[in-house]
DNA sequence: TTGTAAGCGTTATCAA
DNA sequence: TTGATAACGCTTACAA
């Protein structure tokens, strides 16, 4: 593979001069320029990465560690990532931690030895992995779950305050006895949304009733199979789910009880998927800003890539409720 | 940040019998490692990516370069790779191309400039980005479409195949104007599906017509618009849709038109997901092994890197016709 | 078994 | 403006 020195002999030059006309860096005689160019694409030369981030010691890549990959509402943030990197230079690297602290520890590992610029990640519980790059000052953005007592940048949904709305819709068109589906003991955001349908019961003083609260992982078949449990034994007359992939298992619990959604039993779930008007009756969603989240976090990313000394924000978007027909009786 | 000099100086050896105790190479002597080890973690001591892969000229990375993050048939394709790789040791970074030969050849330049051990791709229509691979021997593997031409390691679905099948299920189910919405011409599985619905239409005597097919980019907005024109000007009464977002776009399209699919207009679409069985009636799909797909091409590519000079293997893998209601008249 | 030292390909400093 | 040269941190002959 060709190196900066065969560019080097090629155009007549040293290596120095080449390295600042590829990059444009201080002054070059244009004519110099032009050669070094012309050498450079005749010998199909592509700088050595390894070399250039061990010399600069940083590379122009950034990490995105992701709960799940086959989440929507993951890939969405992603490509609002992707699309605020390239503008200003960067790639991004998609990491899947898969809700899983270890996985999640191997591709911190990964990002602090391939010293990439920053890193943006939805954190599992386990806060030593974050506290790993908080430790070595590399620059972090949390995203969709805070990092608690951490100085850190921070890009979140009002999903406690989302599901409390969600939750007093339902309230509105008339359930009583309203369940939730929600994650993980932990996962912040699992946890917000189970305040927040509290929340919303108390306050229009129903007595709140552990026996219709739910959690499992974020995943169809756990959720599924609590729909299952509390339609058999809880007779719930809605239900508040805590996300799209949650949301298809309660629905197949539903469809295996016979018991028809918004008619007989009120669904509202988390985030706006495409298939959410296909179903009848289409489904009530809480719709989160997703692809501006990414976008965000990889602003605050870069200013802080930019000056690590800046004090850490807490950026907090709105949810929005869209109301359908599974959240209607008639 | 702590070097493998810091190491040594502390466990009193030398940078090289830190490097050997480290990588577990040629015998240390079981007290120095110790000491190494625990000088390591005491300094947080991680290896410097760049250094270690400029030396050893290959990073322990796989770059996995895919059409659409959004898409689930591809999100499953990288958890098969993941799966394959983690167990051996590589980590894998997932690029986004979106259907992009710009971005495409974004990270194709990336994967070059960062030496990483082999790429995977769903390649674009431009073979010149896979090409930049080619040329300079970097263990390659095309997933899901083929490089016409150049001898790669490819793992396919028999797309013709199953297009075939499922437009031999829709005319077995007394369907006669069945129509195709595919994805853009060049992109190979959007064109064999146009022929597999081709070829069951001819053996089956049927007059194929251009009237009854649409391409568009493989999304639900050109989908919605595509389906919306053929159930304006060409009263299909079956349509063969080449993805799942295709489908959500096809479905709107039928909603707003007020046919209800199956009894009055048959359908089935390319992935299986979950929400096909969640809209009534519930979605007949093509299922491809998308995960299979994953850890088949992780291995040849696990394999070229140990052998490149190991011969380009075609492997085919079959996709099945899940029927469900939406290609049922009654 | 351990240490010394060269070198991977860049970039940046310093002279010229 | 250009060039020689010294790092960057690691691995690996080669020597001891």
């Amino acid at each position: 593979m060709a190196t900066i020195s065969d560019v080097a002999a090629m155009a007549g030059v040293s290596t120095a001069t080449v390295s600042r006309a590829l990059n444009g860096k201080s002054t070059v005689d244009p004519e110099l320029v032009a050669r070094v160019l012309a050498a450079a694409k005749e010998l199909g030369y592509q700088p050595n990465g390894p070399a250039r981030n061990l010399r600069r010691q940083e590379a122009a890549v950034l990490a995105l560690i992701i709960s799940d990959v086959e989440n929507p509402f993951f890939t969405a943030i992603a490509r609002g990532v992707e699309d605020v990197a390239h503008t200003v230079g960067y790639s991004v690297v998609l990491c899947n931690a898969d809700e899983n602290a270890d996985k999640e520890r191997r591709y911190v590992d990964v990002a602090i030895q391939e010293r990439v610029a920053g890193v943006i990640m939805s954190p599992t519980p386990d806060v030593r992995n974050a506290d790993l790059l908080i430790n070595r000052n590399t620059p972090l953005v949390a995203v969709d779950r805070p990092l608690p007592d951490r100085l850190v940048d921070t890009v979140l949904v009002d999903t406690r305050l989302a599901a409390r709305q969600a939750t007093e819709h339902l309230l509105a068109k008339g359930y009583t006895r309203i369940g939730c589906v929600t994650g993980p003991s932990g996962v912040r955001t699992a946890d917000d949304r189970l305040s927040g349908y509290r929340d919303a019961l108390r306050a229009a003083g129903v007595r709140t009733s552990p026996r219709l609260v739910r959690r499992t992982e974020f995943r169809a078949a756990g959720a599924r199979k609590a729909a299952a449990e509390l339609l058999a034994h809880s007779s719930p007359d809605a239900l508040l789910v805590a996300n799209s992939a949650m949301a298809t298992g309660v629905l197949a619990a539903l469809g295996e009880a016979g018991r028809r959604p918004g008619r007989e039993v009120g669904v509202v779930a988390f985030d706006d998927v495409a298939w959410a008007e296909l179903i009848d009756p289409p489904l009530t969603v809480v719709a989160q800003p997703a692809y501006e989240m990414g976008t965000v976090a990889a602003q605050l990313l870069l200013a802080r890539i930019a000056d690590n000394g800046r004090a850490a924000t807490t950026t907090t978007l709105a949810a929005r409720l869209i109301e359908r027909g599974s959240s209607h009786r008639g």
